[in-house]
DNA sequence: GGATGAACAGTTTGTTCATCG
DNA sequence: CGATGAACAAACTGTTCATCC
């Protein structure tokens, strides 16, 4: 105990449930429906955002979905293997599946109220000022 | 022309249009609305915000508020005055007007837009996951 | 203390660089 | 070059400090 200086943590913590959803929920919600579904890997799942939200002019970039699996892979919510890609290049590709069921249905109906919330409040600007 | 080193603007511009509307714009929407009907103050337009938005959790902080209100000064869609707090401590105030009714117009209308984008852009999240 | 304004700081996310086959 | 990962940096916005009645 001698001049041992404990250092604290200074970073104080922020407001959080403000404004509207954050696009990582909003991409780690469609990865797990991904998921789900089959056995996509990262850059194919990328790739179907990029189909799904053309429309929208909506392109997240590889990192954020990136992002996404491995916050996804460190909550445990899903699991990760290697396989090699088929066809010719021994390409190795990360693909997922569901760890924890319970896990994934609770985020998903985390992030299902935050889009509800988010939803109520750009319509309800709709309608006060238009 | 001797030793003069010109520094340049070294900053990367980034990719905008993006994922859903900014907080920004919708409080600057918000105030240009209240403005167009009175002449609300910023103190006032901050408890309006607070009311209007209680339901939803959401809450925007003074800040956020008077940036909005240097934006649109900044940009000449609103001019200021000041006024004295009427009821007694000769409180000074500041009071906005819209500058120029094209501009305000234009301005919500854009902004209209990306209501209607991020709208859509979660809607079709409810549907595609839920 | 009420209102306004600006500096500062934490978080989110887009861009760039690195690695491995 | 295709896929993945991580470091870095810009943008956004929440918190704190300053000022003026």
């Amino acid at each position: 105990m001698e001049d041992n200086i404990i250092k604290e943590k200074e970073v104080k913590p922020r407001n959080r449930d403000n404004f509207l959803i954050k696009q990582r929920a909003f991409v780690k919600l469609y990865l797990l429906s991904w998921i789900e579904q089959g056995r996509p890997y990262g850059k194919e799942m990328l790739e179907d955002f990029y189909k799904t939200f053309k429309q929208f002019n909506y392109k997240p970039n590889h990192s954020e979905v990136y992002k996404g699996l491995h916050e996804l892979l460190d909550d445990g919510i899903i699991t990760r293997s290697r396989i090699i890609k088929e066809g010719s290049k021994r390409q190795e590709l990360k693909v997922y599946q569901i760890a924890n069921m319970d896990e994934a249905r609770r985020y998903k109906n985390q992030v299902k109220e935050d889009l509800d919330r988010s939803i109520g409040l750009l319509n309800w600007a709709v309608r006060d000022n238009f």
